[in-house]
RNA sequence: CGGGGUGUGGCGCAGUUGGAUUAGCGCACCGCGUUUGGGACGCGGGGGUCGAAGGUUCAAGUCCUUUCACCCCGACCA
């Protein structure tokens, strides 16, 4: 932190620097600590079990659609990265790399898994004769490392957690299909659970994974106006089983090398939400990721406002909110709400006597700052609805964000101006080309975040030439 | 990897320019009491050897040398 206030431990303005704001919001709501090794980081409780209700939201859609989970081993061979050229020039100035074991120089130094696509499909060959042993629909869950020069909690670290998906098929269509499918998935829970739009669409040739044909992507806007991308799913076609030998046996009788896919979400996507949705009082967690939806504070700790704090808590339990009572004694009631709300849950409960004797329940929605009572009778179901309206809210909140500062853009001199003046994301016509590309991001600092599934007729902001698709740039975080 | 910055109780910092009594402050922590409808107050406590190593000096947090680490800004990335 750099300045002055924090004498009682405030959160900084997140209108003034972002970064420091970010930095204090993770001490202050127990979301994270820094790991002693340069770029590592601590998943405090609080912060874990958000990645918890963010992997239970993907693992259910993922196994509903036949995904099975597996694990497969942190190292393995240097040479398993080299079978495949793009992905090993991709990701060799990023490994980790053991020399050494057991006290002796190794014969083949191993490497720190940064991604598993080479050593899982070593064995997909293994394990695949015939098309009848297709797909293989294979999930993981685990922690990655990539040497990273610049790091950020949650945002950016050396090692992070993440789930990588890796399906085999006997057609390119259902590798297709299965590459989208998963992107509809992290669209899904991006928005369903997280609160959060952006726009989804195909990488450019540059920013493409190293060693995939086509990647999706999934980009959120922060409040910095740069792009987060969020999460991605890739088609490799038969790249990846060329350099793998994962042959299979077709119908006709020929061999045919096997279509894949690779996607993965990571704990990227709870430093988006920070960024997202904080404010200058702290944290705000839509209800769906929220650890605790609802948190009842109590006035006073005496006997009677216990004794009801009890009571409700245990119908909100029983009607499966996740709720806390604060009953600490220790504290007083001030601290405690300015506690909650730092921690960014949806819904405090005020208790007191007054609500006692008038039959109510009184509550603060984190999102709106607003207040409002209940009728004590029949409160839970009441709850349950605000839970639900504050995350539609929330997830209102992000498209008119997103909308609002997504701009149109004819020619270079308008993308400029805006870039220059306001920031944001541009949505121009432009046909793909990776020169102009390097030059805009030299001069502007903006890259390609996707070409959105959109097409009109145009002309190319930057050549005046027709061009029928349609191109976002931002700033990328 | 380039540029900038910082290392002093748990956290945030002052002290370093011009070396000198037991190294200070705020928050946090512990104890007691008074308080309690939006971050309480009083009194009393505990805790650091100044990132590390070496050197200069009668004397080093402060000067010199070396070294390590982390943070921020850029190029690379989920």
């Amino acid at each position: 932190m750099s300045n002055q206030q924090n004498e009682k431990n405030l959160l900084p303005k997140k209108t003034g620097d972002l970064s420091d704001w970010y930095v204090a919001i993770n001490r202050l709501a127990d979301l994270s600590d820094y790991g002693p090794a340069k770029g590592t980081m601590i998943f405090k409780p609080y912060g874990y079990a958000i990645w918890e209700n963010i992997q239970r939201a993907l693992d259910d859609l993922f196994k509903e659609h036949g995904v099975e989970n597996a694990y497969f081993p942190m190292l393995f061979p240097m040479s398993y990265l080299e079978r495949e050229k793009d992905h090993v020039d991709g990701f060799s100035p990023e490994l980790a790399v053991v020399t050494h074991g057991g006290g002796e120089k190794l014969e083949e130094p191993l490497v720190v898994r940064p991604t598993s696509e080479s050593i899982m499909y070593d064995y997909y060959a293994k394990w695949t004769q015939s098309w009848r042993d297709l797909p293989i629909l294979i999930n993981q869950w685990n922690n990655i490392v990539r040497w990273e020069k610049r790091t950020m909690p949650f945002i950016r670290t050396s090692e992070f957690l993440w789930q990588e998906g890796h399906t085999a098929h006997a057609t390119a269509r259902e590798a297709l299909d299965t590459q989208k499918w998963a992107m509809d998935v992290y669209r899904k829970v991006y928005r369903e659970v997280l609160a959060i739009d952006g726009y989804s669409g195909l990488k450019s040739a540059a920013e493409r994974f190293a060693g995939a044909e086509e990647t999706l992507t999934f980009e959120t806007m922060m409040p910095s106006m740069k792009a987060l991308q969020s999460c991605t799913s890739h088609y490799f076609g038969q790249k990846m089983a060329r350099a793998f030998n994962l042959v299979f046996q077709n119908q006709a009788g020929d061999d045919e090398y096997a279509y894949q896919t690779s996607w993965g979400f990571s704990t990227r996507s709870i430093g988006g939400l920070i960024l997202a949705h904080g404010d200058d009082n702290g944290l705000r967690l839509p209800p769906r990721v929220a650890p605790i939806q609802v948190v009842i504070v109590p006035v006073k700790t005496d006997d009677e406002v216990l004794a009801e704090g009890r009571k409700i808590f245990d119908e909100l339990k029983k009607a499966g909110v996740r709720v806390k009572f604060d009953e600490r004694d220790y504290e007083r009631f001030g601290y405690k709400l300015n506690d909650w709300e730092v921690k960014g849950v949806p819904v405090i409960i005020k208790l007191g006597a007054k609500e006692i004797t008038d039959g109510v329940v009184s509550y603060r929605r984190r999102d709106t700052l607003s207040d409002g009572q209940y009728k004590r009778a029949g409160v839970a179901s009441k709850i349950i609805k605000l839970i639900d309206t504050i995350q539609a809210d929330m997830l209102t909140e992000s498209v008119k964000f997103r909308d609002e500062n997504t701009y149109d853009a004819a020619d270079y001199d308008e993308f400029k101006r805006i870039m220059a003046d306001r920031s944001g994301f541009i949505k121009v016509h432009w046909n793909e080309d990776t020169d102009i590309e390097m030059k805009i991001k030299e001069e502007t600092k903006a890259t390609t975040r996707c070409k959105l599934a959109e097409q009109s007729d145009g002309v190319d902001f930057y050549t005046g030439q027709p061009a029928k698709d349609i191109w976002l740039f931002a700033q990328s975080y």
